[in-house]
Parts: structure tokens; sequence; C-alpha cells
DNA sequence: TTGAAATCCGACTTCAGGAGTCCGATATTG
DNA sequence: CAATATCGGACTCCTGAAGTCGGATTTCAA
């Protein structure tokens, strides 16, 4: 309960990897599994997922690989976590699904208190850069 | 993703409705579940641990039921939580099951630094009270 | 004393989503 | 042309959340 999936931690450790040399510099997915021992096919799909938002650059055939795309300091956990789960960490069904998705929407008296709880998480992963966990 | 449970959002739905009324008062389990369209077997579960765990009392047979056990202002959101996932809530699965249950453990480079977002998030759900969400 | 009303407890089913795998297509270099 | 990489979808496997069911126990009141 509330941990974050694997995808998001093999991205993070990816980026990571890539942030803490020098800007630019390629790696492929193969060496990127090999060196962390994740799995390389889910790995590469992440990376992939990375690539379409631009947030690395990746380049097809021999020689290629994928490479930070940006500044790791402008890079928030956050807008990795959306990109890589396709949606914000949401505290609750409502708030992603839209009010038809929870049986209960109607009678729910703790959907707004709630509020303040999902303020501060994202808060708290808005502020977190990949530069901050080197 | 990252969203609570049911049966936490159903505990604090219940707990918050006991919270508004008199300490003391009694109130089923099937009242509350009429009362929010709640499913009342799941509901009744939940009650069940509160009152294990001491932060509701139980009475049972006829006349009986639910009343709270301890002042809605000591009662955090956190330690609702603890008791009916059994397990606070953590952003990493080897933070709860240790070392052996993550297969990169050793060569994870991020753990530490989510630690700092762990303790980030302690601190949220430590500082909400059962009587602020009302 | 008996029955209704309530908690209590475990086992069970159902289902969605996470984790991982596989295969074929495409692009690039040498 | 061949080797090496990304790309993209479909697929299986399995865990855990959500909900259900049946029966036992306790209590009160008629
Ligand atoms: S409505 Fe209330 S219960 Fe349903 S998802 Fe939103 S918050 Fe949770
Ligand atoms: S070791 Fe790293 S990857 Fe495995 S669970 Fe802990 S944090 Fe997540």
């Amino acid at each position: 309960m509330f941990q974050l999936s694997k995808k998001v931690e093999y991205g993070l450790i990816a980026l990571r990897h890539m942030a803490m040399h020098p800007m630019g510099q390629v790696f492929t997915a193969k060496e990127l599994a090999r060196e962390y021992d994740v799995p390389y096919e889910l790995l590469a799909k992440v990376l992939q997922k990375l690539a379409r938002a631009g947030i690395v650059h990746s380049t097809q055939g021999v020689r290629g690989g994928y490479a930070l795309g940006s500044d790791p300091r402008a890079m928030t956990v956050a807008t990795v976590i959306q990109i890589i789960e396709e949606e914000k960490p949401m505290i609750a069904e409502c708030y992603v699904e839209g009010p038809d998705s929870c049986s209960i929407f109607d009678s729910c008296t703790i959907r707004k208190p709630l509020g303040k709880v999902q303020r501060d998480l994202n808060i708290l992963f808005d502020k977190m850069t990949i530069h901050q966990i080197i």
C-alpha cells in the first residue's frame, strides 16, 4: 500500500545514473539493465515513455541509446511519475477517474478534507528533483 | 496508484461520523453502512479492527454497536491507516518487507534518497487528525 | 426463557492492475 | 548487408484489493 511502482523506481534509477555522468552521454537500455539487475524489456518500455515525453533523447541503431534530454535540476519526481504512470499520484480514486468511478461519491464526507492531503502530497513530489537524489 | 484503500476510506468516514456526535454515543455498523452506502460486511470488519486496537469501543448484543474510544483530536490518520492496513504507508516495498523482498536491493541507488520522501510522508499523515476532517 | 439484534471471525470468490515476457518491425552504423 | 539498437503491441502470470457468505457468540427485552 502506497508504494510507488517498479516502473517508476526503475525509471528513477536510470535517470539518476544518467544524471551522474556528463550531459549528453549515451547509455543503452541493455547496459543499464545489466548494471542494476533490472529486467531489460521493462526498463526499455519505461525509457521509451520518457523519450516520448522528451525528458530523455533516444537514438536508434548501432551505437544508439538514451541520453538525458533536459536539466536534472529541473526534472521533478512528480513529472517522472506522471509520465510513467500516465497520471499524477492521486490519493483518491475519484480525483483521477471522476465522480462516476466511486459508488459512494455523493455520500462521501472525506473527499474534501482529503484535498488538503493531496495538495501537500503534490508539493512533496514537486519539490524533489532528480539532481537531489544523487 | 498511490490511492488509499477503500477500507481506510470507509474507516475514516465512520470515525468522522462518530466524532461529529457526542462522545460515547453508540452506532451500529448496519446504520453506518446504510447512511453512507458502504458494504456492510466490509465496514464491519474495519470497525472490528479498530475495536481490537482500542480506538473505538464495541458492545455486542441488542442495542449494541460502536462508540468512539478516544479523543478525535489525538486520533491521527496515520494510526488509522496503520491499524486497518496493519502497516504504515510505505513508499518502497523494501521498507516494509525487508531487503529480501526486492531483487535489486543491493544495486538500488534510490533507496536512501527516498527515505526523505518517506519521512515527509509520515509527517503529513501524522499531523492530520480525525477532528480536522470534520 | 426464548428470540431478535448485534458483534465477531474465518473462509471464500471475483476482479483489476502490476510485473514481467515475447515477438516482430524499424532505424542506424560500419 | 549484417549487427545492434529502439519501438510497440500483445500476451501471461500472479498478487492483493474488494466484496461476499455462513456460522458462532453475546446481550437485552419481552
Ligand atoms: S468519493 Fe470519497 S470514497 Fe469515493 S474515492 Fe473519492 S474520496 Fe474515496
Ligand atoms: S530496494 Fe530500491 S527498488 Fe527495491 S524496493 Fe527498496 S527502493 Fe524500491
